[in-house]
DNA sequence: ATTTCTCCTTGAACCGTTTTAAGCAGATAG
DNA sequence: CTATCTGCTTAAAACGGTTCAAGGAGAAAT
């Protein structure tokens, strides 16, 4: 592999004027610097990136965390921040923690080792601490999908309460007053949030007409946990009309539970899903979803973490928010009664 | 950020102490190693990776090269070798190049910029020349999804050839005499050697029986693409009985089509989709598909490449092959002359 | 007590860049 | 012809590690 020096003593000039001609060509003299270039084109000589970032302490490196990318809200998501890093020269490592908080600390020490300028991450859990001690050691972090509570760092969210808000509304709507909410551990900032905005919903329900919720925890937010969790809530029997489900996986897998045991979707139980991935219209029964601008939130994320580490001085912290929408599909529909009083009525 | 040296000083030994204690600790007497190990634990000392590169030259990081993210194979292929990376104590580098020769090659060049001691790809088109050049500037390589033609280089692959033969059969089995081949270009590698397996399969079948290929090209291959293209077929009416596709999305965009345009599936029309991704069971129509180890084929991948650049001396470069299987679902019937047929006999 | 060994530890060189202060021409002015 | 200025170029000092030859301190042998 040629380096700087080599160039520099096949061009008959110093390394720093090597130096120069790539990093700050207007102070050269016009044919010093043509006399370089053509040299470093023909020995194809490419700058050693270890080397440069050792002593200019950049890279050009962003990290991007995320619990899941086997969710097509994830890869979006991922697509939207390679993109934006692409067009600015960047490069983004992918960390996939399957959820695990021991995974996840092990991927930022794996990050900061490598030096990056900045992580994006969707923290799978309320890890502040961890997060904290990588802003001590001067990377720069941006939150994915969820506030920056208490940190220093921009964060780019979508409106989960109001998210929440949104399912919930629609099943009332329809006449859902029996609901059961399947998603995954209150731990988990986004679930936590849609929570919250499904009981201030229900609050602002009066107490006669309010709808029962009964609520399902999953280990793990996966179409087959899904899938055993309503198998086995359907042992005792069927006492509920609707289904809030975490997200679109968990919506697949509720509705092949559903099938397997005759009970038909949305005729019997009206399922609702979240993030409006991709296949949610192409699935079995059509998804009724809540969707997210995955992409857009990725490529937002991406240019606000890269402007932070081009600009560091002139930087604010901002917070950017992107709201949800109700894509109303054919896994959703009246409960009979309902059905019924809009026949009388 | 604390170095090297202000562990050394805190800890009243040399810098090199500090090193050993890192990197090869069974060298240093144990107490002296106990009271090392403690600065650093103290000190949340990690070292810079770039430091470390730029005089061992290795950095353990590799590039994933891959045509499109999107596509839940490619997903898969992602987790399995992130997973094995992990696992190895690497880092992958995520590429996206939207099957764009253009935007992959660039993204080589990065890629060596980096340093990256090892790029796993999947070529979106014939491309040796841009990786050739990858290999001589030491980088090295292992082709995914697809043999190494010509190149020193670990390939770990799917008989593709094999798997188009598995639809062809399938089809040809149920009756089926007209049939479209919905796919990509075949400057794709994965698409000609389908196509060459389909071709060869057809010529085993007597001239008289043989069915009609109608091929279909794609220049993305997406799902929306599929859809326009059979919307556009369909208005000079239906000719055909069969649908081969190129990938899971495709037949999706394809089924889409048809149901729009009231005809069933897989009664009128059947089709077969490839890749069998997570989704293909909970499709409108579950998809019959081909099956291929996406996971497997990536964790095998980065396995490879990782024991090349940890043992380069010993490595040598290796094919590993995996088979395609079929999994029938319910996208894919008799035909209906071939049903009377059945019941005739 | 001296020599020889063994085990650790140390200091220094080096990896390939960037950066800055200093130097050197050539041009302009006096 | 000397002095001053201007515009490039250069040499050398980092950056933060790894590695290796050399040194030092005890222990064992003579």
């Amino acid at each position: 592999m040629a380096s700087i020096r080599d160039v520099a003593k096949a061009a008959g000039v110093s390394l720093g004027t090597v130096s120069n001609a790539i990093n700050r060509p207007e102070i050269l003299a016009p044919r010093t610097l043509r006399k370089v270039q053509k040299v470093i084109e023909d020995m194809g000589f490419v700058p050693n990136a270890s080397a440069r970032n050792l002593r200019a302490g950049r890279n050009r490196v962003i990290g991007l965390v995320v619990p899941d990318i086997s969710n097509p809200f994830f890869t979006d998501l991922a697509r939207g921040v390679n993109n934006a890093a692409f067009a600015a020269k960047y490069v983004v490592i992918l960390c996939n923690t399957d959820e695990s908080s021991e995974k996840e600390s092990q991927y930022l020490d794996v990050l900061s080792a490598q030096n990056v300028e900045g992580i994006l991450i969707t923290p799978a859990r309320e890890t502040t601490r961890a997060l904290a001690s990588v802003t001590e050691k001067g990377i720069r972090l941006a939150l994915v999908d969820r506030p920056a509570l208490g940190l220093q760092a921009c964060s780019v969210a979508v409106n989960d309460s109001y998210g929440g808000s949104l399912a919930l509304t629609h099943l009332y709507d329809l006449g859902h007053r029996s609901i059961v909410l399947l998603t995954g551990s209150e731990d988990i900032p986004q679930v936590a949030d849609r929570n919250a905005g499904i009981r201030e919903t229900l609050n602002e329900i009066p107490p006669s007409d309010r709808p029962n919720i009964i609520e399902l925890r999953l280990d793990f937010m996966s179409a087959s946990n899904a899938y055993s969790a309503i198998m086995k809530k359907l042992e005792s029997g069927i006492d509920f009309t609707g289904v809030i489900c975490g997200n679109d996986l968990i919506a697949l897998g509720a509705i092949r539970a559903f099938r397997e045991k005759n009970i038909s979707v949305p005729e019997d139980v009206s399922v609702i899903g979240y993030d409006d991935i991709d296949f949610a219209g192409s699935a079995n029964v059509p998804l009724t979803s809540i969707s997210q601008p995955a992409y857009e939130l990725g490529y937002a994320a991406a240019e606000l973490i890269i402007s932070e580490c081009e600009n560091p001085e002139r930087h604010v912290h901002q917070r950017v928010e992107f709201q949800p929408r109700l894509i109303v599909r054919s896994s959703t529909a009246p409960t009979k009664s309902h059905r019924a009083t809009l026949k009388i009525s």
